[in-house]
DNA sequence: CTATTACTTTCGAACTTATGAAAGTTCGGA
DNA sequence: TCCGAACTTTCATAAGTTCGAAAGTAATAG
């Protein structure tokens, strides 16, 4: 079926461990692209890409204020689907042991 | 952050329109190699190689009876999860018109 | 032991995606 | 109108993913 093609190219954008870290950053407050770049400390322009992609989903909005342009999330019930995925692995990795069992998820960002 | 880039690579097997429909299936009950291929209408191998992608992910569990292996999901939080995010991305395809209001996303499964 | 059923793995070609650097664009200030 | 700051786009290349067909494996029935 369709939507499961739609679906997975929405899974497909989320599947970069740099567009997880901007959304990340972006549920805690708006942020410029050089905000973003020096965040999550990768180079403007491969930031400035990864917002497009996210864009073009409907996973950021954007918003320009004289040579600047700000982000933030569309919907934050995507990043709570992240979030619930994340809990859901470090969960299972705790299990098995691949990770200490103290790992606080609900506060990483980079 | 490293879990940024484990969550990715969980996100990248998640990005497979036929290893969504695979998921959605198991979510319904246990099924067999063969019966998934028949039921998303794929070639056995391929389905075979879909499936030990998400067992690698721990998404899917296995169970062997004979000469059959039976899969079923491994946590179903990462099915809500996927179905959230199928919502959000119907219902902002709806608002944009992109597809009929009527579509009812509860019940697709191909 | 042989055949059959049910999977899994390997193969190589086709395709997609990711990257930093550099060039291009846009806006506002001097 | 020229400059600089903040982005975006293009480029070429590197790296990864996907697929069906065919060969390989494992368990059970005869």
């Amino acid at each position: 079926m369709e939507i499961f093609e739609i679906h997975a190219s929405y899974c497909g954008v989320l599947a970069s461990s740099k567009r997880l870290a901007i959304m990340a950053c972006l549920d805690k407050q708006e942020m410029s692209v050089g905000e973003l770049a020096e965040a999550i400390d990768c180079p403007l322009s491969t930031v400035s890409r990864h917002l497009t992609l996210l864009k073009s989903k409907h996973l950021v909005k954007m918003r320009k204020e004289g040579t600047s342009v700000f982000y933030s999330p569309a919907d934050r019930r995507i990043i709570e689907a992240c979030a619930m995925i994340r809990m859901v692995l470090v969960e299972s990795m705790k299990k098995r042991g691949l990770v200490a069992q103290e790992l606080d998820i609900d506060n990483i960002i980079e």
